[in-house]
RNA sequence: GGUUCCUUGGAUGAGUGGUUUAGUCAACGGUCUGCAAAACCGUCUACGGCGGUUCGAUUCCGCCAGGGACCU
């Protein structure tokens, strides 16, 4: 099937903005399914804290990726990218367009440009960096690294453990120096991509952000943090809204904290969204009132 | 009316006679190529007003303004 000329509309924006509403909105009238761009909403234990779409609303529309993994399993913008490019077709075949709709910035760019592939890391190679880091720190990790990518070295931020970690573990897997593999190059994708920014006003969406939250709460979000509490060491609950939970739940703040602060990181995260996002310089910003008129007139 | 205490950046709250005036919270800006709702970095110089002492005052003294406590 020739997929040029289909469309990818993306509609990216901060949490809370209004992403979800919109993107149903512009699917139904295109009759297009969507495709959740959000790393968390993937994971089908904790619809609650993730804002994930309800039953009523993926009754509306179809939704991809939305509650297709376990908490437990590994997930990651490369596999999303994978999922979403075999998808495609599919959908393209009923329809000129599919709507992406997602936070999640890494894996928006993940299928709009693309990752540099990398290889997989073995459990091995994942427990040996792990341990040299328990038993000599990050100066083992950066010594090593010092040998196997200097190049590297001199452009990470070397407060980053995290990002020096994955360094010396795709050093070691790959068995070339992770620079080697990280091309920055864009892939080229066989249809078009348009990509819309939602924002409003910055109070404005803190006082959304701040109300969802309260209204999260409202829905079970205390329940949905309980049933997980056993599991909260794992990557996937390594999420706002959960980490905080599970800290009342350890002792480690009170219910009122716990709240407050779930608030305050979202807002956090949605600047940070806002920061990435606006570096884009293909990105068309909107507000979400006038969002939907706006796309269908321009597409 | 009297006695006494207080007055610091968006909030809170330390502190000092003089090169860089804490901390916390909030806010703001940024980084980002395989866990990304993650991880990390940076920014915000204020001492109520007016005078005085002093080489120099946010820090000492006086007066004024605002606020608190106690007494009558």
């Amino acid at each position: 099937m020739d997929t040029r000329e289909k469309t990818l509309i993306v509609i990216a924006g901060p949490t809370g903005v209004g992403k979800t509403a919109t993107a149903i909105e512009l699917a139904e009238a295109l009759g297009a399914e969507i495709i959740s761009a959000d790393s968390r909403q993937v994971f089908r234990e904790i619809p609650i804290g993730t804002a994930a779409p309800t039953a009523a609303e993926q009754a509306r529309v179809r939704h991809h990726f939305v509650g297709h993994k376990s908490i437990t399993e590994y997930y990651s913008a490369a596999e999303f990218e994978a999922d979403v490019l075999r998808l495609l077709p599919t959908l393209f075949a009923t329809s000129d367009y599919a709507v992406m709709c997602g936070g999640s910035m890494l894996y928006v760019d993940a299928v709009c440009k693309g990752i540099d592939l990398m290889p997989t890391i073995s459990p091995e190679v994942r427990d040996k960096v792990l341990r040299q880091y328990g038993e000599c720190g990050i100066e083992c990790i950066i010594a090593q690294l010092e040998l196997l990518d200097p190049d590297y070295l001199r452009i990470v931020d070397l407060k980053n453990e995290k990002r020096l970690l994955h360094a010396l573990e795709i050093c070691l897997q790959a068995g070339v120096p992770y620079t080697s593999l990280r091309t920055g190059q864009v892939k080229p994708r066989p249809f078009r991509i348009v990509k819309y920014g939602l924002d409003m006003e910055r109070a404005q969406l803190f006082d959304r952000i701040n109300r969802r939250v309260d209204a999260m709460i409202e829905a079970g979000l205390v329940e949905e943090a309980r049933s997980t509490y056993e599991l909260r060491h794992l990557n996937s609950l390594n999420t706002v809204g959960f980490k905080e939970m599970h800290a009342w739940m350890s002792g480690e703040m009170d219910f009122v904290t716990a709240r407050e602060r779930i608030k305050k990181n979202t807002r956090v995260y949605a600047k940070r969204q806002l920061t990435w996002y606006r570096k884009d310089p293909t990105m068309t910003w909107l507000h979400p009132t006038c969002a939907l008129p706006a796309i269908l007139g321009s597409l």
